[in-house]
DNA sequence: TCTGGGGTCCTAGTTCCA
DNA sequence: TCTGTGGAACTAGGACCC
């Protein structure tokens, strides 16, 4: 390529959605476009998902509770979210962006990174092929995106957050410092408000006061890894690559009750529900769990949790719920009122991965035969067309106070 | 103001074992 | 047999991210 391109130095590209959730909503609800539309929980503790720059500009943002949001702005939509709708678009933009490079790594279904650094011959600098997927996307889905470009991934970010709307910065290596050092500490990947505000005590506002204080002082006041991590990033270092294909290494469901829940037989049915949810997804991606741990916030929201190693990895529901529920009746509580309560699989291993186990402890194969049928029967019939009997019962009864329909949609913060 | 849900990573304390 | 030690594994909690 002949003379100075304007992305010298630059092969990463941060691609972010714009108000994902919220512009997917109004691609399908054309009559709501240039107006304020929430998506989000619509119960009493329902939060804000995403929300259109309408809504943005009279302060709604990303967790902000809803009765707050409507409060701020009356005139808004709100819409509950289709997750599957989203997951839909969300691998079709994925699909465009590995027609590029190979090297894709999505960090949740509206953003990503890609190294572009082998598909310039093809299309360009990162620069041109930053705006090429910018087309692509809009052409196709009928949303817009925007691009950072740079040198490292952290940089990348920064740039597509200040490119948003709709837009694309590059931020050439040489650019770095005058582009990062006048940003406020809070701009830094892992300084959310209980690090803002240890670094604020220390007099440090903005990023290039952070740099200038030596990384054992950091590590003294935020953690040796923590400040270690900051000051590289301070002065634009960043090793990490663009790595493809991450494992999980978790997986899990939670629930916030409608109002606070003291029952102890309402608590262990929603464990039971969250544990067969839970087992399904472990089955679903070939997974075992060595670990299972539970969640419990109670009404002052204070929260704990508790786990328990296996001695054989499951992907049983029963087992799960088991394991959940003593965790949760060793606890001793005398009916505490309790806002929420979560179940998670950790320590995933592949299920063909694990030797067999033939001893005492091995797990009964009847249950799991009878939880993979009811996997097909969900496949073909739908999901909830089998259900553990305790569930059936009160399948759709409302003697749980307040139980909402279940919602798992992940937030996303505006910047 | 009144705080969802799904995750990852780090730190610190405890326990177990060689 | 007892004691000390260091590392690994486990557990709990917190901060952070989207």
């Amino acid at each position: 390529m002949g003379g100075a391109s304007r992305a010298e130095g630059c092969s990463l590209l941060h691609v972010d959605m714009d108000a994902f959730f919220a512009s997917v909503e109004v691609r399908r609800h054309p009559e709501l476009a240039g107006t304020p539309v929430i998506v989000g929980g619509q119960g009493n503790r329902g939060v804000v998902t995403s929300a259109t720059y309408e809504a943005r500009r009279y302060g709604v943002h990303a967790a902000m509770p809803t009765a707050r949001a409507l409060r701020l702005c009356p005139t808004a939509t709100v819409l509950p979210g289709d997750l599957a709708l989203y997951a839909e678009v969300s691998r079709s933009v994925m699909a465009l962006f590995r027609s590029v490079t190979p090297l894709v790594e999505p960090l949740s279904l509206d953003e990503a990174f890609l190294d572009v650094s082998g598909a310039g011959r093809r299309l360009g600098d990162a620069a041109q092929i930053g705006e090429y997927l910018r087309a692509r996307v809009f052409d196709e889905q009928g949303i817009t995106c925007s691009v950072g470009v740079a040198g490292t991934k952290f940089v990348a970010k920064l740039a597509s957050t200040r490119a948003k709307p709709d837009g694309l910065l590059v931020v050439r290596p040489a650019e770095v410092m005058d582009f990062l050092h006048p940003l406020p500490v809070g701009a830094l990947w892992g300084v959310g408000a209980k690090t803002e505000e240890v670094l604020l005590r220390l007099g440090l506002r903005t990023v290039g006061d952070l740099a200038h204080v030596p990384a054992r002082t950091l590590q003294r006041a935020v953690g040796a890894a923590a400040g270690g991590a900051l000051h590289e990033l301070a002065w634009g270092r960043d090793p990490r690559r663009v790595v493809p294909d991450e494992p999980e290494k978790s997986a899990g469901h939670e629930e916030t009750f409608g109002t606070d829940v003291d029952d102890p037989a309402v608590i262990h049915r929603e464990l039971l529900r969250l544990a067969e949810r839970t087992a399904g997804r472990l089955r679903a991606g070939g997974w075992l769990a060595r670990t299972v741990s539970i969640k419990v916030r109670f009404a002052d929201f204070t929260t704990i949790t508790r786990s328990r190693t296996l001695d054989v990895p499951t992907d049983v529901g029963q087992e799960v719920y088991e394991t959940a529920r003593a965790l949760f009746d060793a606890l001793g509580l005398d009916r505490a009122r309790i806002r929420l309560v979560g179940v998670r699989a950790e320590r995933l291993v592949q299920a063909g991965a694990t030797p067999r186990q033939l001893e005492l402890g091995e797990r009964e194969h009847g249950r799991r035969d009878a939880e993979l049928a009811a996997d097909r029967a969900a496949r073909r019939f739908g999901a909830g067309a089998v259900r553990p009997a305790t569930l059936l019962r009160h399948a759709g009864d409302r003697d749980t106070p307040g139980r909402r329909e279940p919602r798992t949609l992940p937030v996303r913060r505006t910047p």
